[in-house]
Order: C-alpha cells, then sequence, then structure tokens
DNA sequence: AATATATGCAAAG
DNA sequence: TTTGCCTATATTT
C-alpha cells in the first residue's frame, strides 16, 4: 500500500544501509532465484525511487569502487547521521556510471502487499525496521511515550521486540562484529545481505533484473514525481499541461503514474480535497490554476511523507475530531516523532465516507472509480 | 479455519 | 470494466 513517499524512503534506507557495498543476494522463496544469481557478489551502488518504483544499480565487483552514486536531490550513503559507522567502508571517490554496459539493476515495486524488512547488527541499527505492507511492521511495536492532555500531538516510540535481547540492544559488542542475520521470516522473494545488515524483500508486484536500457524504458513512461521536482525543471508545467489537455477526470488522472508519479489512493483523495477540486471534474475543465495548486500540495505532502513516513494532510486546527475510546492509535512509521497524529485525524476524506465533513459538516461521500475507491466531500469539492 | 482487507497495476474481456 | 496476482494481518465464523 506504499505510496511515492514510501518508496523514496525505502530508497533512502537501502543506501544508507547497504550502499556502496557488496552484497550477498539470494531468493529464500525460490521465485526470484534466476535474477538473485545475476546479483550475487555485485556492489549496491545506487539506489533511487521514481513515483512507486524502485531501482537499485549493482556494479560488477571489479568495477570502480565508490560509494553509491548520489541520485539529485537525494542523500548518499555518506550521510549517516545517527547510526555508527561501519568499519571497513570503502572510501574512494568516483562512482561508477549507473547507466554503464555492465550495469544491473533491480526493479522492485511493491504493489498493495509488498514489504521491505531491514534488520541490523547491534550498533549498526538497533532495530528491525520494515517499510510498505503490512501495516504493523514485522519485529516492531508502537508505545506511546507521552500524549499531553488536551493534546492531539503525541510521540511514539518505536522498539524492537520479538527478535530476542541476543541480537538487538546489547552494546557490548562491536557494530556488527559476529553478526548472523536471522532467519528468512515468511515469503521472502529477495534478500540483500551486506556485513552489518539484512533487506528482505516480501510481496512485491514486481522484482526483476534489467539493463540500464530497460530501466531507462521504464523511466520515460513515468510522469514527473513531486519528491523528486527540481532535478529537471518544468516538472509543474508537464503535470499541468498533461493535466489541463485531458477529458479524464482530475480524479483518474492523479491516479495515473504516467501523469504523475508516486500520487495514491490516500493523496489524491487528500490532495483534491485540500484544493477544493472536485474529482469527477475532466481534467481540461480543472482551472490551470487550481491544477498547479494541487501540484504544488503534492511537493509539500509528500516530502513530508517521506521525511516522517506517515501520510497526514489535516492541518493541527482541523484535527478536533472526538478520540475514539481505548487507547491511543496513531499513524505508523512515525520514527518517534513528534509528529504523530492520531490515525483517525490524519485526513479530511480519506475512509472517512459517511463521517462530517471537517470543513463544512456535510457527508463524506465514497465511490467507487475504476477499481479504487474515492473519497470526497460535494460541497467543499466543486 | 475461513474471510475480509489493503496506500497497485496490468492484462484480459 | 473486470479479473488476476502478490502477502500478512485483523476480524468473523
Amino acid at each position: 500500500m506504499p505510496e511515492g513517499h514510501t518508496v523514496h524512503r525505502l530508497a533512502r534506507t537501502l543506501r544508507e544501509l547497504l550502499g556502496g557495498e557488496r552484497l550477498r543476494v539470494t531468493s529464500p522463496q525460490g521465485r526470484f532465484a534466476d535474477g538473485a544469481a545475476l546479483l550475487d557478489g555485485r556492489r549496491l551502488v545506487a539506489v533511487e525511487a521514481w513515483g512507486k518504483q524502485l531501482f537499485c544499480a549493482f556494479a560488477p565487483d571489479d568495477a570502480p569502487r565508490g560509494r553509491a552514486a548520489r541520485a539529485p536531490g537525494s542523500s548518499d550513503v555518506s550521510s549517516r547521521a545517527g547510526r555508527g559507522a561501519v568499519p571497513g567502508r570503502d572510501d574512494s571517490p568516483g562512482p561508477p556510471d549507473p547507466a554503464g554496459a555492465d550495469m544491473l539493476w533491480l526493479r522492485t515495486h511493491l504493489g498493495l502487499y509488498g514489504a521491505w524488512t531491514f534488520t541490523g547488527a547491534p550498533g549498526v541499527a538497533d532495530v528491525a525496521h520494515a517499510i510498505g505492507a503490512p501495516r504493523k511492521r514485522i519485529g516492531e511495536r508502537e508505545t506511546v511515550v507521552r500524549a499531553p492532555a488536551g493534546s492531539s500531538d503525541a510521540e511514539v516510540h518505536v522498539t524492537a521486540d520479538d527478535l530476542g535481547s541476543d541480537e538487538l540492544g546489547s552494546g557490548a559488542r562491536r557494530p556488527g562484529e559476529g553478526w548472523e542475520p536471522p532467519a528468512p521470516r515468511g515469503q521472502v522473494r529477495a534478500r540483500l545481505l551486506g556485513r552489518h545488515m539484512v533487506a528482505d524483500l516480501t510481496g512485491p508486484a514486481a522484482c526483476e533484473v534489467i539493463t540500464p536500457a530497460e530501466k531507462h524504458a521504464v523511466t520515460a513512461r513515468l510522469g514527473p514525481d513531486p519528491i523528486r521536482e527540481g532535478e529537471r525543471g518544468h516538472d509543474a508545467e508537464r503535470f499541468v499541461a498533461r493535466a489541463g489537455r485531458s477529458r479524464v477526470t482530475i480524479g483518474q488522472l492523479l491516479m495515473d503514474q504516467a501523469v504523475i508519479a508516486g500520487v495514491g489512493n490516500i493523496y489524491r483523495a487528500e490532495a483534491l480535497f485540500r484544493a477544493g477540486v472536485d474529482p469527477l471534474r475532466p481534467g481540461r475543465e480543472v482551472p490551470p490554476s487550481s491544477a498547479r495548486a494541487l501540484w504544488d500540495d503534492l511537493v509539500v505532502l509528500m516530502r513530508d511523507g517521506a521525511r516522517t513516513g506517515a501520510i497526514v494532510t489535516t492541518r493541527p486546527e482541523d484535527r478536533t475530531g472526538p478520540q475514539p475510546p481505548g487507547r491511543l492509535r496513531t499513524r505508523q512509521n512515525t520514527d518517534g516523532t513528534p509528529d504523530a497524529v492520531p490515525a483517525d485525524q490524519a485526513f479530511y476524506v480519506y475512509h472517512r465516507d459517511g463521517l462530517p465533513c471537517r470543513a463544512c459538516g456535510s457527508p463524506v461521500l465514497l465511490k467507487e472509480l475504476a477499481g479504487r475507491n474515492l473519497f470526497w466531500c460535494a460541497t467543499c469539492q466543486r
């Protein structure tokens, strides 16, 4: 269920935790055995997200060595703030050419159910960490650390569980020394194993090894990605022009990865509400100023999502709904930041059908459109 | 134990 | 427009 923000977050995590390393690549489940054999022993030199697509570049081990290539606008593997340094890391300069003829790319797409699970050696990454489905992350538990009375905000602390005290939390050993990765859990399609970290991929819609040319063909079909805005220039104008000449509804255009990459069902519904745009209005009948506002808002919302790991679109003054009885539930993947918001106050319309609109009080509507649930307020969105 | 659900997408009809 | 697929988890029987 990840939207683009999740995939960018994954890219950063893979870059930081495995970038620059020679990896063992396997397919414990077996369904990716051939592809894994192609990548096994190669070096992870770049990790890139575009919309919901995740690309990992694997260079031959004899290729020029260096840190993972810097994707424009993203941090490279040297940004390891808050994590322990890894001994023996190769520091030689000169990233390999990601388009080089001997490069192989791993293309993955999480689809509805996919997830990456990360497990690290003590002192390298002290928590098991998964992104994507399932909602409850494997080996992780969230606890509310602070929930001030009268405040809708709470701090959430993410702790590892289920992995045993020998593996996690003991700072006694040197980082990664003597570390063995845990046995694969569930249907692990692909496993990327570094010296101190393992990344397991389950349930992807796509997991394949492709050439640079094939990778280029995939990205050429994708529209501009709000999280990557600024790399190419004119992304906003591209989106506005493309949407503005279409007879397809703006609600469908926002879900079309060739029109705008990375938007999913939640960002679609929420951005349309925030812009006051009727999802059923044809793109060519949406004023360009509204289309531009949609794009600009998605840049902010999705970058926030990539930073915090959670989709929260409500403004603080609109999070005044009644607290549900029982224990506080917060949006997952919050990284323990104060940005945590009760799950039922994170959205304006998504999954709020039948409930009163936060702005006008009229009931939020639900309609199935192109196989997906569309939520909107017919009063606020024109 | 069976069923419902999910932030997706492409192929088939 | 409908179907099929990939998987783990919460809910219901």
